[in-house]
DNA sequence: ATACTTACTTACAAAATGTAAGAAGATGAC
DNA sequence: GTCATCTTCTTACATTTTGTAAGTAAGTAT
């Protein structure tokens, strides 16, 4: 063993990625999606109440931005702040690793 | 909106980067951790339950490999695959992204 | 026989997530 | 006016995951 303890910022990075959804969440965002709307089909797998709680999170914890615009029906939209939009660099290492290790999954047939 | 589903190759890895604990426990094997307890003792938050649960599924996801050694007592140790070791960059990543952007946890004056 | 070590298991409570229905606020159709 | 529509949530309740704490197994050593 040769540390004795974690980070406690690396940590804390992960008590964000580390909960179910976030990751993809942000990766929406940084695919160019800027409405709930657009992230519940992005994501179907997940539930509105979801989405709902971890936008909620990510504005709390300065990754989002939520804007909204009065129109009708009413837009909102949430943008990824610098701090979120820094999180790109991990996401495509994510990416990166997914590609050259995660087979395609064969689920049918 | 730009596209109008995720690369499932990337939600996939977020099954298993996305669950709590399995970050850290990544890093922790990083960091040259290789026995249950040295785990448990570097990430005292989370229980032995869940180390054993995580290490298990890990283990079937191909990123991390099993050894008993049947010395007194038993030791067992564990061991990134080179597909775990891969995920080093992402971890360099995330504790880049840290460094930068998460502030100490300002809890006790 | 008892105790000690490591690596788990098990049982049960608490918390997070899933599911599905509903509600609010502004509008336009009838 | 009343009904329906759109989007963004909210609520209630079931299911699943995680937390907590105690216990088990195998191999020594005392």
């Amino acid at each position: 063993m040769v540390d004795t303890k974690l980070c406690p910022k690396f940590e804390s990075a992960f008590e964000i990625l580390g909960k179910r959804w976030t990751g993809l969440i942000i990766k929406a965002l940084l695919s160019g999606c800027h409405r709930f709307g657009d992230m519940s089909e992005m994501i179907p797998q997940m539930s509105d109440r979801m989405l709902v709680e971890r936008l909620k999170e990510l504005e709390s914890a300065g990754i989002v931005k939520r804007t909204v615009y009065p129109e009708t029906p009413v837009r909102i939209e949430y943008k990824l702040t610098d701090k979120g939009k820094d999180l790109g660099k991990v996401m495509d290492q994510v990416q990166e690793w997914a590609d050259k290790w995660v087979e395609p999954p064969k689920k049918e047939k």
